[in-house]
RNA sequence: GGAGGGAUGACCGAGUGGCCGAAGGUGCCUGUCUUGAAAACAGGUGUGGGUGUGAAUCCACCAAGGGUUCGAAUCCCUUUCCCUCCGCCA
């Protein structure tokens, strides 16, 4: 949610930041024009409620009766209007929340333009590409013949894009999993264990409804819904409250499944475990002061990378361009790991910095230690990493010439002793 | 799923129609006192919105939403959450 005063002080702002995101710059004639209209409103209801206010008190100590009848009859009368134009503002305030609600945040200076992802830019490219004796192959070759992942029994139980992981392989996963909130514990992120499903208000909160309601899988019974993120819980956790400023930064980590009910198109990234409707996902997550979030950024951005690295995976950070940007980001640095058996870089970490956007939406605050009014944190979320492709590019960076997978030696100790993975056919 | 009891400021807690944005206490801040601290005493201490350059002023908020009323923390309805008991269950 943006301040409805760079609406009013600095349109232009926001209408730039619209049409860096592709989008209809006429949103903001139509924030203001709402506002405007509400403006009026509240003028006029409030000058009657301080007469009805007025007036009342009067009444309880009028005594005779008929001069009483008189001014009740009278603020009857005021009080139909009161009703009326308080019907009158919930419409426009509405209308005006939704528009609102609606409208991304404004991109960084730093953001660079770009129409999609091709756009993006490659800032940095770590740790050299695995050079093989062999032709590697890809996972979805590699682990179904280890015995360890099936694409055909994931169908039957749900349907396609689903999957099984099993013996080695459902315990590399899970060592991922466990590895990568030690690190990030180890890192300054306190861990956390979250619901996986979620009330609307708070999926508002983090910016994923109204908006993108489509991709979202929903229980209409109770109308609660699956999370796609740790992000969207962890924005929750302190939604309507007001910190201390003692308390920031908060450091806090999670692993969550993840659902998204994003229509994928036919054709594209259908093999494998690359992209599917459910996935695990390590996230960590800040909530800071306004002016310590270009270092909490980096100091992410730093922390996703070391999973790489301690994993030995060739990785590259990425700068997201506005066509690409996240609906509720100002900046975003992705981070790819080189699978080679695709021969693809495959993104596995999204770092973001949003700025108050999310703290706006979910109503999160704190106190200034030096008297003032309460002002709005920064958040910032990462994942470390995003499971199914960091389990690819392990798979298969790690292979070897006859099918079997090296454990990286920092998953060991949740292995049970299992080293190399080799055929459990 | 059934029956009953609750929800008031950072916290505890009073308040059943107007004098209540809300007593009292705790905490916190400031001042007096003190070498310093404690104690004691005095004062202060919510959020959002509108108008105004500003001082200021008005409006709203007692779980949430609706209703009754000239007027609602207080009465009525709905919802949510918490507690107790029964049922069911990992």
């Amino acid at each position: 949610m943006l301040d409805i005063k760079l609406f009013r002080e600095t349109p232009e702002v926001v209408r730039h930041a619209l049409e860096l995101r592709q989008m209809d710059a006429g949103l903001v004639d139509q924030v203001l024009d709402a506002d405007a209209r509400r403006r009026d409103i509240i003028l006029k209801v409030e000058v009657l409620k301080a007469e009805r206010n007025n007036v009342s008190k009067e009444i309880s100590r009028i005594k005779d009766p008929s001069e009483r009848q008189v001014k009740i009859d009278a603020m009857r009368v005021v009080g139909d209007q009161i009703t009326a134009l308080d019907e009158t503002l919930r419409g426009v305030d509405e209308e005006m929340q939704e528009i609102l609600a609606g409208i991304p945040n404004i991109p960084d200076e730093r953001t660079p333009f770009g129409e999609d992802d091709h756009g993006n830019v490659v800032m940095r490219t770590m740790g050299t590409l695995k050079q093989f004796a062999f032709s590697p192959k890809p996972h979805w070759e590699l682990a179904p013949a280890l015995g360890i992942m099936d694409f055909e029994r994931g169908v039957k139980l749900t349907g396609s894009r689903f999957y099984v992981l099993s013996g080695a392989g459902a315990r590399l996963q899970r060592a991922l999993i466990a590895w990568m909130l030690d690190l990030h514990s180890r890192q300054g992120y306190r861990e956390y264990y979250l619901p996986f499903m979620v009330k609307a208000q708070t999926l508002y909160g983090s910016g994923q409804l109204p908006k993108f309601f489509d991709n979202l899988y929903r229980d209409a019974e109770e109308d609660l819904y699956m999370v796609p993120t740790a992000e969207v819980p962890l924005t929750g956790l302190h939604a309507e409250e007001i910190l201390d400023e003692s308390d920031l930064p908060l450091h806090y980590t999670a692993y969550t499944p993840c659902f998204r009910r994003e229509k994928m198109s036919a054709g594209r990234d259908v093999r494998g475990i690359k992209r599917g409707h459910q996935f695990d996902k390590v996230e960590m997550y800040i909530f800071c002061k306004p002016e310590d979030s270009e270092a909490a950024h980096l100091k992410m951005l730093q922390d996703a990378e070391q999973t790489c690295s301690e994993l030995n995976l060739p990785y590259r950070v990425i700068q997201q361009c506005s066509g690409d940007l996240g609906f509720a980001s100002r900046l975003t640095y992705d981070l790819e790991v080189h699978a080679p058996g695709l021969d693809e870089w495959l993104e596995v970490s999204s770092i973001s910095n949003v700025g108050d956007f999310q703290a706006r939406r979910a109503n999160i605050k704190y106190r200034p230690a030096e008297k003032g009014a309460v002002r709005f944190p920064h958040t910032l979320n990462g994942s470390g990493l995003g499971l199914p492709r960091t389990l690819i590019a392990v798979m298969e960076n790690y292979q070897q010439a006859d099918g079997s997978i090296v454990v990286p030696d920092v998953l060991l100790p949740w292995m049970g002793g299992i080293d190399v993975i080799k055929s459990e056919g």
